[in-house]
DNA sequence: TAATTATATGTAGTTAACTACGTAGATTTG
DNA sequence: CAAATCTACGTAGTTAACTACATATAATTA
């Protein structure tokens, strides 16, 4: 990976998505090497399910900021694990709502040990000089204040 | 995005894919304004042909850090766009050598200027406290050393 | 030098996100 | 209150990477 090293930032987008897959792999590794059946593709509906106990489908895509058919495909994985249920709204029938099984309760109990081993370590990993997770949300900060696009418009176009 | 947001560390793999996305696609809204008809996952191929001028399909891999199915389908993108051509190798028929032509030579030169611009906008956006890019070059050292999957089993299993 | 192993490339199918489009129910407005 | 618009959900197809497997040539070894 010579090249893309020493490209620099032109190539921060490779970067990124390689690091993320690498977490992700190690993610998925821990999960089964203790004992656990769950992909990391699914923490972000499952924790935020955790902590709103019921939602409809948009409402769960916002909170994770997916798109709703992504979601949706995401909520059909989890219902066929039987880690989540969803029923109508009564109030509003287009709404479906959304809300963790027993099982899956009971899962988020056993993988509290999990996650705590894997904060630890994603600690370690990245606090170091520069902070990736302070970083990221910096960027993030930075990008709402006038993204990538926008700044690029401002100094360009070629003429 | 709250819960993500708030979950911290834990999902910081969704956050550096959600980053790279944009990135991307703000890239590929850059070339386009500027009149350039080029797609940011072609940029690792084309940066390394621009570097090494001729190189095998396993050593462009290599350099981009890519496997080699993912470098032959970038490759059969830019044959097709007439950006690179290939041609075995007299001393080992295995191997298939990669060149730019001289429009992919062309494109480059045409890209300079864009590229200046995305180096520029991307330093700013990242020039916060806590720079990104070195951020990620610290991260990769670290998990060199031992990596997430490693130090989760040192700790754990949870018994 | 024949057999084995390694290397280079290629193909098929998977994954985890996306966009585009369609439909049904709810809300707003002329 | 009928028509128009908006919102929620769903499906189909795309994308950009991957893994697993297959084949051909080269290099090594018994």
């Amino acid at each position: 990976m010579n090249v893309i090293d020493e490209s620099g930032i032109l190539a921060i987008s490779t970067r990124l998505q390689r690091l993320s897959d690498q977490l992700r792999k190690d993610g998925t590794l821990i999960y089964k090497a203790n004992g656990i059946d769950f992909e990391p593709k699914w923490f972000p509906v499952i924790y935020t399910l955790h902590l709103k106990s019921i939602l409809s489908v948009v409402e769960i895509a916002s909170e994770i900021g997916y798109t709703h058919p992504s979601t949706i495909s995401l909520l059909k994985e989890l219902e066929k694990e039987k880690l989540i249920r969803s029923k109508r709204d009564k109030a509003d029938e287009r709404k479906r709502l959304i809300q963790l099984t027993a099982k899956g309760q009971e899962l988020i109990e056993r993988m509290q040990p999990v996650w705590k081993i894997m904060v630890t370590c994603l600690t370690d990993l990245t606090n170091t000089q520069n902070n990736l997770m302070q970083a990221i949300i910096e960027v993030e900060q930075q990008m709402k204040r006038s993204g990538f696009f926008e700044r690029a418009e401002r100094i360009g176009p070629v003429t």
